[in-house]
RNA sequence: GGCUGAUUGGUCAAGCGGUUAAGACGCCGCCCUCUCACGGCGGAAACAGGGGUUCGAUUCCCCUAUCAGCUGCCA
């Protein structure tokens, strides 16, 4: 049987890396065995909707290439399936109604007082409480009145009181939770809307879903989903609970926060083919030692066995090493392409040459805005003090850095080839004669014409960017600085 | 509080009864070098604790601890 997968998120805000993973993960589980994905929006919930946030989305799946296999026909292809819009259908109200007719749910007249009421214990400033089942008891005279009567209502599921329920996790195993435990949770709410509990048991259903893929939160209520397909005699699908991925308290993540929302990790210059590799190894890793995949890759390796069962700390400075590595891999062209605004932010009017500014710093950042801080001196050389030309182990000083300075100026005054090629021979000429170290004249230069204590690039290639006449001014800028130390 | 789950270095993790307990990030050192980075080499660093089962437990069972999730007319 062919596996269907769906990635059923809720317009609620932000879509965080762990919302990201369960679609990777989903998507994965599908395209490894050849099954179709799809999309489902959960907005339910109208209080909560946010604007923007389906669209959101929409962007982040499209760019990170989990492209969903079915839904309504739309504008020519499919669209992904909106449970408001299903809402019109009937087809939850339909499907509850059943229940109530074989017993397994029923109406509650219950109002907010009532059950406000009910609530007799306070735990870390919450209230719990289990609904005593108060309305099961009404008469169909009594129901039928209240109905007539247009008092709001809620069905809720009649869970047993007695015995236990099992379900099984391709993960972790078998589960088993006492009846008493089981809320009677509501179905369909007062204004006519189905909650997730219902609704996506309906809809993953009758979508033919083959593996319920969601994250570890929903791992402690799935008895009660596995209790409404039992009462409906479906046949469950296999579930596979995510670990749950966490910020660095080991906490849950949240939809509001910009530093692991996707969009956020893009606009920190994070490459989304990183993040998606990263994450697809979080709580997952394949067979061998490898680390670097693309989404190709990932779905020819992925065996959904392989998921790990406890949490993972989602941890930024491991994404930003990696992200490194594809900044290092990627094709030059695309490079430019996106380090280039950086770039004219960092040196605004300048008629430097930024594609050799691009190649010097390709393979020493992890995130784009590194960019800025390292080629800042190429704009304008910073105030820098004496001391920088002391290296202890170019064996520099003041004293000698004057002497190379002095020495080394005039043959750049009368050199023509300012390539980086042509200048390095000339100093390689240099201290041949002098019979010295590399390090001991270019250490110097390099001070003298970056001002920095690193830069992306050595000394000669630094000056075949900036000039003739730039370079000497700064050389001499540099002597008149160690002259009046 | 109740329920469910998890627990290998700081982090991601391999391991699925017998191993010197992989690898990666980060950290430290050395080499390379025109500084830094890259690259190469090396190092420090872990099976939460206690009981069982077994000839033998990181691996299986139980208890404790810790952490997390759920406990909403949220998903």
């Amino acid at each position: 049987m062919k596996i269907r997968t769906r990635f059923a998120p809720s317009p609620t805000g932000k879509m965080h890396v762990g919302n990201l993973r369960s679609a990777l993960y989903e998507f994965l589980i599908a395209k490894h065995e050849g099954g179709d994905f799809m999309l489902r929006i959960e907005d339910t919930d109208q209080e909560r909707f946010v604007e923007g946030a389906t669209e959101i989305i929409y962007r982040t799946l499209d760019k990170v290439g989990l492209k969903h296999d079915e839904g309504p026909d739309k504008d020519g292809g499919y669209g992904p399936y909106v449970q408001s819009e299903r809402v019109g259908t009937g087809i939850y109200m339909k499907y509850a109604k059943e229940l109530i007719d074989k017993g397994e749910a029923y109406y509650c007249f219950c109002d907010k007082e009532r059950l406000a009421s009910l609530k007799t214990e306070v735990v870390e400033g919450k209230e719990i409480s289990v609904y005593d089942k108060h309305c099961l008891s009404l008469s169909s005279e009594e129901i039928a009145a209240n109905l007539a009567a247009g008092k709001p209502y809620v069905i809720r599921q009649n869970n047993p009181v007695e015995g236990s329920t099992t379900f099984h996790d391709e993960l972790y195993g078998d589960i088993t939770v006492e009846n008493a435990q089981l809320d009677d949770m509501i179905l369909i709410k007062s204004d006519g809307y189905p909650t997730y509990n219902f609704a996506n048991v309906v809809d993953d259903h009758t979508m033919s879903i083959t593996h319920v893929v969601r994250g570890n939160e929903y791992l402690s209520s799935s008895p009660k989903y596995v209790r409404l397909y039992e009462a409906f005699g479906w046949e469950p699908p296999k579930y596979v609970h995510l670990p749950l991925v966490t910020d660095e308290n080991h906490k849950k993540l949240a939809k509001r926060g910009g530093s692991t929302s996707f969009e956020g990790l893009l606009e920190q210059g994070f490459v989304t083919e990183a993040i998606v590799n990263f994450i697809a190894l979080l709580g997952w890793s394949p067979e061998g030692n490898r680390e670097l995949f693309t989404l190709e890759e990932l779905i020819r390796e992925f065996d959904y066995h392989r998921i790990s069962k406890s949490p993972a700390v989602f941890d930024l400075v491991k994404l930003r090493w990696m992200n490194g590595e594809y900044i290092k891999a990627m094709e030059f062209e695309r490079f430019f392409e996106m380090a280039e605004p950086y770039l004219k932010e960092a040196l605004p009017g300048e008629r430097l040459d930024l594609k050799k500014i691009a190649a010097m710093v390709k393979t020493r950042i992890e995130v784009f805005p590194d960019i800025a801080e390292m080629v800042d001196f190429f704009g304008e050389l910073p105030e820098y003090d004496v001391s920088m030309y002391t290296h202890k182990k170019m064996k520099t000083d003041g004293k000698s850095s004057l002497e190379v300075l002095k020495e080394v100026l005039p043959l750049f005054e009368s050199q023509e080839d300012y390539s980086n090629d042509g200048l390095y021979q000339t100093l390689l000429k240099y201290v041949e004669e002098k019979g010295c170290k590399n390090g001991y004249v270019m250490w110097p230069i390099r001070t003298a014409v970056s001002g920095k204590q690193m830069t992306p690039a050595g000394a000669t290639e630094i000056m075949e960017v900036l000039g003739k006449d730039e370079s000497l001014k700064r050389i001499r800028k540099g002597i008149a600085l160690l002259e009046n130390a």
